[in-house]
Parts: C-alpha cells; structure tokens; sequence
RNA sequence: GGGAGCUUAGCUCAGCUGGUUCAGAGCAUCUGCCUUACAAGCAGAGGGUCACUGGUUCGAACCCAGUAGUUCCCA
C-alpha cells in the first residue's frame, strides 16, 4: 500500500465522524456500568462556532473520550438555549425582512415566526461541532424551549412561588419610549453627549438660605422626594434633617446624608428621585422614600408630576429651565459631557424607568440550601482552578435577588394571572388548574402576565431536564446519570450558569449537579485582546480546521490554554497540530514499508523495553495531569513521547539498515506500542489516530479506537531507563562534537572510554555506534592526546574526530568544570556540616547530599588528573 | 472605592509538601544538514539577578511583610 508523503486530514475527518454516527458510538443509555456524564453548556441556539466554544468543547470532547477508553459509560449531552433576546432580535430582523412589524403581529403570530426561524437557522452550531469531531450523543439533543424543558421551568416557577421563593417586586429597567418596550442591557448603546449640568436652589424651608443641587435632568425635578449630602461634608452638616423646598412644584422633603453621595461632584447635593434613577432608587429605599413616576409609557409628563402634564420630556426640559430662571431659583448652566444611552433599535434617549418584575429571593434560597456555597468551599464540588473559590462566595455573600422577567414574547410565559385592577390572582401551570385551585377567582376575568422567563432560568435546570428529572423525578435516566461528571465552562458565567445549577440541584435534587468544574480561559490574540467580531481579530474556527485539520487545531488550542488562563491564541500552535498529525503519519509510512522476516534481533530488546517503561511511566505522569484537569500538560506530556522517545529515538535505534527487513518479533512489538501511543493521544486527536488505528491492524467493521481500552499503567524499570538515558547523552555528546568537526555524517569516527564501573551502558553500546556513527567504541586505560573529550558524571570520553584539539582549551574548560565543582562540593560539605540540617532536614534528602558529595570528590580527582596529564 | 489574582528565557507558561549548583517545557532564535518516514523534517547550540526591598529558615522562585507594575470581578 502506497501511503502519500503528506497527512492530508479533510477527507479523513468526515469519513471517520460519519463512520462514528453510522455505528452510533455516542450513544449511552444506562446500563450495568459506571456513568461518566457531561452536560453542555448549552450554547445560545443563534450562535455559531466561535474560538471560546471550540476549546469549550475540545475539552469536554477529551474527557468524555478518555472516559469512554477507561470502560464508563460516557454520555455528552449536547443542546441549545433558546436565548429569548438574542433570538427575538433575529426574528425581527427576518420579520423586516419580509416587510413585517413585530407591532402588527399578536403574541401567537410573533412565536409561529419565531418557530419558523429556530427550525431553519437555529442549530448550525450543533453541526459545527460535528466537524470539531465532538462525540456528543447526538440522540440526547435537547432544546430549553422544547415542550418538556418548558414544562420543567413552569412547574419551577410554580413550585419556587408556593414555596415563597420568588416575589413580584420594583425594579429599575431601561425603557425606550418611543418603542414602548423594555431594553436589556445588551441592546442600550451608551456614548459620551453633550448636554448642560443646571445649577437649581432648593429654598430651606422658613428661611432665605437654600442648597444648591446640580442636575442635568431639571424636567425629573417634579419627581424629587428628598435631597441627599454626604454625612462627612463640612458644608451642609447643619442642614440635615431640615425640610427644603422641591422648586416647581413646591413640595416639601427632607435633606438626608447617605456616604454614597461624591462630595466633590457638582454642588455636593443630590436631588433623589427614585423613579428615573438608578442610584437615587437605591437611596430612596434605604431611607424609604416615597416614589413619583413622573413619566408616561411614551416619555411624555405623566400627571403625578402636577405640571407640564403631557409635554414630551425634552420639550418639559426647556420649559423647566425657563420656569426655574422666571422664579430665580436657576443659579447658572454648564456645558457638560455625560454619558447617554440610546435604544440600539430606535435611537431613542433610553429612560430608567421603575417596572414591577419577578424575583428570586436568593437569600432565602441559599438559607434553605447552604450546600450551594459549603460544598464548594469543601471541595465536594471542585473548582479548577481553585482560585475561584473565592470569587464564588464572594458572590454569594454579596448576592442580588435576580430578576427572571423579560418583556419579551420568546419564552416560557410567566404562569401567574391578573384581574383586571392588576392585582396579582394566583400562580399556576395553567388558567384551569388556578382557577380549580381557588373558587373564589369564578367568574372573573383574568389575564396571564405578559412577560416571560430570563433564558437562565432554564438553563439553571439542564442538568436535571436534560434527563426529564422534572417531569419524572425517578427516571432510568436520572437515577443513572445524576450527577453529572465535569461542567467545562468560562469563568464569567460563574455565576449566570455554575452557581444556578448548583442552586437547582440542591433545592430539586437534594444534590449537587456535578462533582467537577473546570473553567476555560478566554481566549484572546496575541495583543492580549479579547476575540470579537467587531474587532475583527477573531479567526473563522471552519476555515482553520480546512487549513489544518480537526485534529490541528484542537492540539494549537489545547497547547496555549493552562487550565483557567487566558489563552493566547496564534495559529501557528495549529500549524503545530497539523505537523504533529504528519509526523504520526510519517510514522507509519515508516512501519508500513518495512518487509518483515522471521525471528528477533537480540540488538532491540532492550530497546523495546526501554520504551515500555518509559510508556508506562508518562502513563503515570498523564494520569497526574489527567486527575488534576491539567489537559495542556497532558497533551505535552503525549506529544513529547511520541515526537521525541518514539520517532527520534526508539525508531531511529529499531530501525533496519536501508533495504533490510525488520525480525518480526522487533516488528509487532512496536505496533503493539504504537498502538498505545495512539491510544494515549485518541482523546486530544480523535481522527488521526482513528486513522491510523486502522491502518496499522486488521479491524472488524464497526469498531474503533475510542472503543478500545485506555493502556494499563505497567511496570517502570528505573534502572532501564536511566542506561538508556546515559546512552542518549553519549551520542547527543558525541554528535556535537562531530557537529563541531564538520563531520559529515556518511564519515566515521572512533570513540573511546574510560570504564570505572560507574556508568552503564552496555545493552545499548551497539545503538551508539549506530545512531553516533563509530568506527571504533572502545574502552581505554588512558589519557588520550590530541582528541576531543567530554566527561558524563566522572566517567571521561575520547573522541578522534581528526582535528587537533586545542590544548588550551581543553586545559581551560576542564578547569572551568573543576572550579564548578569544587564549589559544588563546598556546598554540599557545608550543609551536610550543618547540625540542623542533618538533624532536620528528611533522611532521603541527607542521603542524596551524601551521594551528591561522593560523585563530587570522584568527579574532582578525575578532572584533576585530566588536568595534570 | 472594595475584593481577588498575576509578575520565572525574546513569547506563552510549568515549577504540586521550602531540599541537588534549581532554575524547566513548548514556541521563537542561531549553526550544520534535502542522512531513502517526515524540510510540515533531521542533528546540535545559545538564552534567565525567578518584578523590587526586607524578613523567617540550616536552606527560599516557593513562606511572611512592604513597594512597583499588571489583569479580572464588584460598585
């Protein structure tokens, strides 16, 4: 079989994923052995492959791959979140498209769209990862907006409000006016305007003096309900708690001192108006203040303001401004830059706006599931990093209730019905059940909240509804594979994903969802900046993996992402990959063309062995690395046994004279460890060594490499490698001297020893000759005059590479070395001189320092007589 | 403003419980090679005051304190 000089790796990619989903080898379903799970993190069903879920996913895709080699049964649940806001934008997007306003269509109509676009464009990202070679179980896929997983984040809504978990409440929220809808945060765009600060005296009530409050917002003046200074200004220490005078209106309020308040900014004072303030809501509800909405759904002046009713906001701003100068209570205006926020859609001047919302009451939920912050401290759920243990409770002792309403129609629509003055009737599944439940509703008529769920709120229940455990809390499904093994995510979402499923566990499951978290980095280029697209500097994952292979560019991720850093992307690390997938086939088409003939050369069973234990013993370290989710390590770990102990040196000593065949005992020895190698990396490059798995033995059809058990850890033989070793150094020793000789390697040349019975190296003097080329390895008694010579420990070493050495030198670097180690020895005299450090320091450590200073006087009186001679 | 982390080779990072004169890896660099598996390669080589200052210790890259720079989170 002729195999081609390069690895070319598109068409074997997609041979051997479809290979993978015709024999169904993702597909779990429990059984007698142990579960190992891994749910995805479900990405936004708009999104498509991006750097960030390429790692992701490249890493659990290397943990459920090892898992599968090690015999548990692997399940990876892939899905997608519906992503209400996201996904609404894209819908109106194509709605306007087609001519279409989202105004025009009733709730039902918007949603059959909605549908419309999920089915076509949603999901693309599930099929990219297919090409990343992620072994998802593909018939596990689940959707959160799917009938079931609605189901399971209703009956939440339900269960948490009769529970007394969640509680209607005011919140600030961002209004556009002009569209008459909510903003997320996501779709306000904020930029330095120019607008003016006005200076404004507010009178103290039953006397001439007044306080000066800036403001670059006069027209929300009508809504002021206090005016606050910070407790430690100096200058209106006397003036709290007396009774100022709102202008305009003329309404009475108090003067308050909160710290919050900059006493360096404007005039020190700050008017507090709840309702179209953030901060000043804040403030308002610290020292209970009342609210005054002051504003109309369109932004016009709503009648609690008592002037300038139903004028637009900006028009009352002007006449505000007038008034206040008519009455002499404007001090001065400023020019002055601040930062404005603009709908992203419409362009209008955003409005902070006080909107009744749905919250969660996480105090309370964290009082009745202190497991949610314990068991992460304890370690019983792990953090790797664990550096994120602190921001976790950090977190959680600073933690917000969370709002879970969003004006939006793309969603799980808020179970809970209204009458018609507003008031809150009851929280159901469904009209039927609420009215079933409460007799005294007959009759009345009833509307269901408009709102629907936060996307998060379905997804801090996957791990449990991607197995139905809502709907069936004691599953087949459940029962086996909850909780789940790893969660692979960034550590941004902390708080949005891994904290909120640990909540839903422990209050639904009486339990944690996984037993690992391991967080990613975010990935960034080489300037250190974050990948966007709108900065453009983010590669297309597709058109990288078409340059280099799936199996390319997970190596060139996995190689710059240490656990919890940030990675650095460069595509030169997947160019790495590429070449690395080359060597490997190389490799074969080395093996490959080998003619094999009977019987086995003596020469090589050392070497076979040699590699056995140095196989077994990164066995050991990989496994380290593995328990302790050190994947970059790991794959390190693996590629420098393969490129450096198996190509450059086992196959170089093994390899037969040009032409010459190799004995089959050499021969199949070396498949069976080439096979664990390959088995070794499978789980960083599934389809390379899919490949050559196949290539390199008969296999029956249906099988493959993931399906084949992980290689055993065997026995280490110390000794073995550490002769093998010194006899690398030898020839790496000799080769830079003949380097240095201008030896051409077709050229010979003689080399001979001292033999004090120190080192040895005997099982592989014949591989010396080979790899350094010698004419001669022989022993010697003494010095040799006029070569080249370097020194292993204390044993010395001649080289005639013809030249004549340079006495001088030699003299000058042998005393150089002598003078190192002399001090060397003086070190190590010293400390084992030392009481306390013989007394103190671990037997094992004393005992080195005692052989370290044996070698050291050996090494001496041989550098010495060197030097004499 | 509050909290957390980081600083080791030109770059990105290891260095797990303080214990070899401990300073390590990959990439990059330099030198020589198209040696019949691989130039997407082979063989070699050079490169560091472990941010700074002090302390603890028989012993510090590692522990402690301070300083500087830097990143992130919360406000």
């Amino acid at each position: 079989m002729e195999l081609p000089k390069i690895y070319d790796p598109i068409a074997i990619e997609d041979k051997w994923y479809a290979y993978w989903l015709k024999h169904d080898l993702f597909h779990s379903e429990p059984d007698e052995r142990e579960p190992f799970t891994i749910v995805i993190p479900p990405p936004n069903v708009t999104g498509v492959l991006h750097m960030g879920h390429m790692l992701n996913n490249t890493i659990q895709d290397i943990l459920i791959r090892k898992a599968r080699m090690e015999g548990k049964n692997a399940c990876w649940v892939p899905g997608t979140d519906h992503a209400s806001i996201a996904t609404e934008a894209k819908v109106v997007h194509m709605l306007r498209e087609r001519g279409i306003k989202k105004s025009d269509l009733s709730r039902e109509e918007f949603l059959k769209y909605a549908w419309e676009w999920k089915e076509k464009y949603g999901g693309i990202i599930l099929e990219q990862l297919k090409k990343l070679g992620a072994s998802c179980d593909w018939k596990r896929t689940r959707f959160t907006m799917e009938e079931k997983l609605s189901d399971a984040v209703i009956h939440v809504f339900v269960d948490m409000y009769q529970k007394g978990l969640i509680y209607r409440g005011l919140r600030i929220i961002n209004w556009d006016p002009s569209a008459k809808t909510t903003l997320s945060n996501e779709e306000v765009i904020y930029s330095e305007e120019k607008s003016n600060l006005y200076f404004v005296k507010y009178m103290i009530k039953g006397t001439d003096e007044f306080l000066a409050v800036a403001t670059v917002r006069p027209e929300t003046i009508m809504g002021d309900v206090a005016v606050c200074v910070n407790p430690n200004d100096e200058r209106y220490k006397h003036l709290i708690g007396k009774t100022v005078i709102v202008p305009l209106v003329n309404r009475e309020v108090p003067v308050i001192a909160d710290e919050y308040v900059d006493i360096e900014f404007g005039t020190g004072a700050l008017k507090i108006t709840p309702a179209h303030d953030v901060n000043d809501y804040e403030i308002g509800k610290k020292h209970n203040l009342p609210v005054i909405d002051c504003f109309n759904e369109d932004g016009t002046i709503a009648e609690a303001a008592g002037v300038f009713i139903g004028l637009d906001r900006f028009k009352a701003r002007k006449l505000a401004s007038d008034q206040l100068e008519a009455d002499g209570l404007l001090i001065k205006k400023e020019d002055y830059m601040n930062k404005v926020g603009r709908s992203e859609r419409t362009n209008a001047i955003v409005e902070p706006r006080l909107s009744l919302q749905w919250f969660v009451d996480m105090k309370q939920f964290f009082e009745r599931n202190p497991g949610v912050l314990n068991d992460v401290m304890s370690d019983e759920i792990q953090f790797y990093p664990p550096k994120y243990k602190n921001a976790y409770k950090h977190w959680i002792d600073n933690v917000r209730d969370w709002c879970i309403s969003r004006q939006l129609w793309w969603g799980q629509r808020i179970p809970a019905w209204y009458d018609e003055q507003g008031n809150l009737a009851g929280v159901a599944k469904t009209l039927e059940e609420l009215l079933a439940n409460d007799p005294k509703l007959a009759g009345k008529v009833l509307k269901q909240d408009e709102d629907v769920l936060d996307t998060w709120f379905s997804s801090w229940l996957w791990p449990i509804s991607v197995f139905d455990g809502f709907e069936d809390p004691n599953n087949k499904d459940i029962n086996y594979y909850y909780p789940t093994n790893d969660l692979v995510t960034a550590p941004e979402i902390m708080f949005f994903w891994v904290m909120r499923m640990i909540m839903a566990g422990y209050e639904w499951r009486g339990g944690k969802p996984f037993k690992n978290v391991y967080y990613t980095g975010i990935v960034r280029d080489k300037q250190r900046r974050k990948m966007s697209k709108s900065l453009g500097n983010s590669p297309e994952p597709l058109e990288l993996i078409e340059k280099y292979g799936a199996d390319g560019v997970r190596l060139g991720m996995l190689l710059c992402s240490p656990a919890g850093n940030d990675i650095l992307f460069d595509e030169k690390l997947c160019e790495q990959g590429r070449n690395f997938s080359n060597k490997l086939w190389n490799a074969v088409r080395l093996i490959k063309g080998w003619e094999i003939t009977a019987g086995e050369n003596a020469d090589n069973k050392p070497i076979i062995e040699w590699l056995e234990s140095k196989l077994n013993k990164t066995l050991i370290e990989l496994d380290a690395s593995f328990k302790s989710f050190r994947l970059s390590e790991a794959l390190m770990t693996v590629y420098k046994l393969i490129w450096d102990d198996f190509c450059s040196w086992y196959l170089e000593l093994i390899k037969p004279d040009y032409q010459k065949p190799i004995d089959q005992y050499t021969y199949d020895k070396t498949i069976a460890l080439f096979e664990k190698l390959l088995q070794a990396l499978h789980p960083f490059m599934p389809f390379v060594t899919e490949e050559i798995w196949h290539l390199i033995g008969d296999r029956k059809e249906g099988g493959s490499i993931n399906l084949t058990a992980y290689p055993a850890i065997g026995k280490v033989n110390e000794e073995l490698i550490s002769q093998a070793e010194l006899a690398f150094d030898v020839i790496i020793n000799i080769r830079d001297l003949r380097a240095k000789a201008n030896k051409k390697n077709t050229e010979t040349v003689d080399v001979f020893y001292f033999d004090n019975g120190a080192l040895s190296f005997a099982l592989f003097n014949n591989k010396i000759i080979k790899l350094a080329r010698l004419g001669k390895f022989e022993k010697t008694t003494e010095e040799l005059q006029g070569m080249k010579a370097f020194l292993i420990k204390d044993q010395k070493f001649f080289v005639a590479t013809g030249e004549v050495a340079n006495e001088a030198d030699e003299q000058k670097k042998l005393k150089e070395e002598l003078e190192y180690t002399k001090g060397f020895l003086t070190s190590v005299e010293k400390k084992l001189a030392n009481e306390k450090f013989v007394n103190s320091a671990p037997a094992a450590v004393v005992e080195a320092e005692k052989q370290k200073r044996e070698d050291a006087i050996r090494k001496i009186s041989l550098l010495e007589k060197s030097i004499l001679a």
